[in-house]
DNA sequence: GGTTAACCTGAAACACGTTCCAGTGGCTTG
DNA sequence: CAAGCCACTGGAACGTGTTTCAGGTTAACC
């Protein structure tokens, strides 16, 4: 996390991707799970990124500038699979606020299989600076449209729901990283997803 | 951020501290401030600290042991300030959801006059570990305390009243982060604040 | 004044994120 | 086939957080 200087590096992702770049992005990606999944945070070292998914050090930083880009990436990727799950199993509760608040406790029982993994996710987004916004934004976005998803609503929502929205996504990571670091039980999470699910409609 | 040992190093603080260790603290914590008001995390670097604060390395990190146990410190330090002149100036509004409002805007703009120094409190606060939980937890409990007195309600705060100021304790956590990496407007941080200030009571 | 334990200094060394570069291989283009 | 362009490789090198240690300084106690 030493220098910041910004990126002289030129955009890269949209027009160029043959299949075997593809394919060498997912081995990165599914590297860096592995090791996430073992020991976190510090358990993804770049070296032992580039080694395990066979890249060199210098080709990982080219599909990724940073650590926090490679695990900002990781985190959408999954949120995307949560995203599919979810789609094919869409929450059954009756009320748009229990619907949220169910899908989020899910959310997090997923997380709790793999707190390493979580710990390593969250702890990147939130330590990610103006040079990841994007990647940030796009995370942020998903997660956004999952409660959407789940709130289940006919129309467009309106401001006031996007306000809303944005709240709860505020509680959810912030929730996470206090469980992540042994401030709060599993219990008291779930409470605060409740209380913010109380902003739903009333 | 490399390595992840516990500590080894025994409890220092509570028994043996002198005047002068309580200086030489002070001064530390001083250059910290002064270093991070200008570039921010990244400019808070231990050995520009040490050097600033006329300390050895050593000693740097015996007084705090990693640059995150000295951005909370210092982070803790703003807030009792802060706290002091909640208590001389406390706010004015009638209800208590605006006072928590009110007062959570003036905090932020605290943080809009000195935004790099913010940037590295919070990045550091979230960044926190395991290793770190002490700490943040006295932060945690100062933020809950200056809530709980915006609020001014008369005895003791129910199990619910206490749900509701982490979720907004959460949410200014994660509102501040979102401003700082340039995510959200300040208009937008008025917003969520107000909204999620709509737990109060209702 | 001397002893002793704790603290402090200065400097070296290590770990990991990040950058840089010279060489190599494969691809398209002429 | 030759030439040229890219991406990739392997490895060195740099910056910063963190650890370690040998020796000096301080302060309390006899």
């Amino acid at each position: 996390m030493g220098q910041k200087t910004a990126a002289p590096r030129p955009a890269l992702c949209p027009p160029p991707t043959t299949e075997r770049q593809e394919a060498r992005r997912r081995g990165i990606l599914s590297a860096t799970t592995r090791l996430a999944s073992r020991g976190g945070f510090d358990a993804v070292q770049m070296r032992a990124v580039a080694e395990s998914s066979n890249v060199a050090l210098g080709t990982l930083y080219r599909y990724f500038p940073s650590k926090i880009h490679l695990l900002v990436a990781t985190m959408q990727d999954q949120l995307e699979q949560l995203h599919d799950t979810l789609r094919k199993r869409p929450p059954t509760e009756a009320d748009p606020s229990a619907r949220v608040a169910g899908t989020l406790m899910r959310a997090f029982r997923a997380m709790q299989r793999e707190p390493h993994l979580a710990d390593a996710m969250v702890r990147a987004l939130t330590f990610a600076d103006r040079s990841v916004s994007a990647e940030v934004d796009a995370v942020s976005r998903l997660t956004t449209t999952i409660i959407l998803d789940a709130m289940g609503l006919g129309g467009p929502p309106t401001a006031e729901q996007l306000s809303v929205v944005r709240v709860i996504e505020h509680t959810w990571h912030s929730v996470l990283i206090t469980w992540l670091s042994g401030r709060a039980s599993i219990a008291q999470v779930r409470v605060d997803i409740e209380t913010v699910c109380g902003l739903i409609r009333p």
